[in-house]
DNA sequence: GTTGTGACGACTT
DNA sequence: AAAGTCGCCACAA
């Protein structure tokens, strides 16, 4: 049986592989991480996560392209300050998936997209 | 062991 | 467009 950290753990790898200047989803995360339903995994691993692994937190948004974070948190403001320094731009605090969603080489493969 | 909650999301009203 | 329902997983009480 595999422990809940473990699972946190096969979230964090999936999020460390997100390039610099594009951005996944809760959602897509976990499915790619194994957890075909399991978005909610994916924001409880993220804030589990320890900060030393670095991990580009800031590069996951909902599935509506908008910060997940609560109104109150100071982290929602940085989030979106880091996310501008990579050159994604924000349209009524709502970022484009088409534009700066993370494809998979698979998915280039099976959708034609660009990766 | 049970219940409620949440940095979520797909579906259905 | 907006609100409700349900699935999912970890965690706190």
């Amino acid at each position: 049986m595999a422990r809940a950290n473990d699972n946190h753990a096969r979230i964090w790898k999936v999020i460390a592989g997100i390039p610099r200047g594009r951005v996944s989803t809760y959602g897509r995360i976990a499915e790619r991480a194994g957890f075909p339903r399991g978005a909610r995994l994916t924001a409880q691993a993220l804030r589990a996560a320890p900060a030393k692994l670095k991990l580009p937190w800031h590069r996951v948004l909902n599935a509506q392209g908008r910060i997940a974070i609560p109104e109150n948190s100071p982290s929602r403001a940085r989030q979106r300050a880091l996310l501008e320094r990579e050159g994604v731009a924000f349209v009524n605090g709502r970022v484009s998936l088409e534009r700066y969603g993370w494809q998979t080489s698979l998915d280039a493969m099976l959708w034609r997209v660009e990766d």
